[in-house]
DNA sequence: TAAAGATATATGCAAAATGAATATATATGG
DNA sequence: CCATATATATTCATTTTGCATATATCTTTA
């Protein structure tokens, strides 16, 4: 390992920031709600729960990274999220850290292959 | 973002499972301690918790992915560790996880690219 | 038409994870 | 002798997480 630069060290990525990232990129892409954020996640092949989304989105529009109003034509009224300007700078502030995050798993990739190899 | 296949979303890579990766990684070139392992992770800039640390190093121990004996040879006791046989097996099994998290990251990126240009 | 199921959001609560502070102990340098 | 560096560990409050539950509307079906 010597003196590689291993960045922040994974600092970012717990399941809230992740769940919020989805939410993020759903919301970029069309306004969108729960509902079917949950749906779409699913289809993803992720176990998510339904508690923690409806707690996220509230905490986004809170934070003002997305913005909502209630949409209520024809059954259970939805409340449609859009990402919000904030939102849009939060996930271009984010590209870095991904970048950063994926050299990382790289070179702990390599650094494991390495280690395999001496032992 | 249509028909992607994200993978787990994020599932690995909370600040527990990351700390703990650092560990094994140092613990697997040759054995250390607690406090070296500090000291290597903040000469990397990390901002890691003592408290923390030696939390996980006590569950890895627990877990057989690393193995201990005290080491009392001046100064403080240390309490060495050493990679076993099962920590060189996690480390193995978790390349393909953190390559597919790499290749998430990667999707991640993109998406976000192409949903700036097409706003 | 009554019941069941899908759609839709939200809250409550217990358990787990995390961070900050503190406790304990040994050696070294001034 | 005192401060500092070395070294490990625990305690406690806060945050995060998952599971269960509550509420309400519309559609299907028996």
């Amino acid at each position: 390992m010597g003196h590689h630069r291993w960045g922040h060290g994974g600092g970012w990525g717990n399941r809230k920031e992740w769940l919020a990232l989805w939410i993020l990129l759903m919301a970029g892409e069309k306004p969108t709600h729960g509902y079917e954020i949950l749906n779409r996640l699913e289809e993803m092949g992720m176990v998510i729960n339904a508690g923690s989304l409806y707690r996220t989105l509230r905490t986004l529009d809170v934070q003002g990274l997305v913005e909502s109003h209630w949409s209520v034509s024809g059954g259970p009224a939805r409340r449609l999220y859009r990402l919000t300007p904030q939102g849009w700078l939060y996930l271009r502030s984010l590209k870095s850290l991904l970048q950063n995050q994926k050299a990382t798993l790289e070179k702990v990739v390599d650094q494991i292959n390495k280690l395999e190899k001496g032992r």
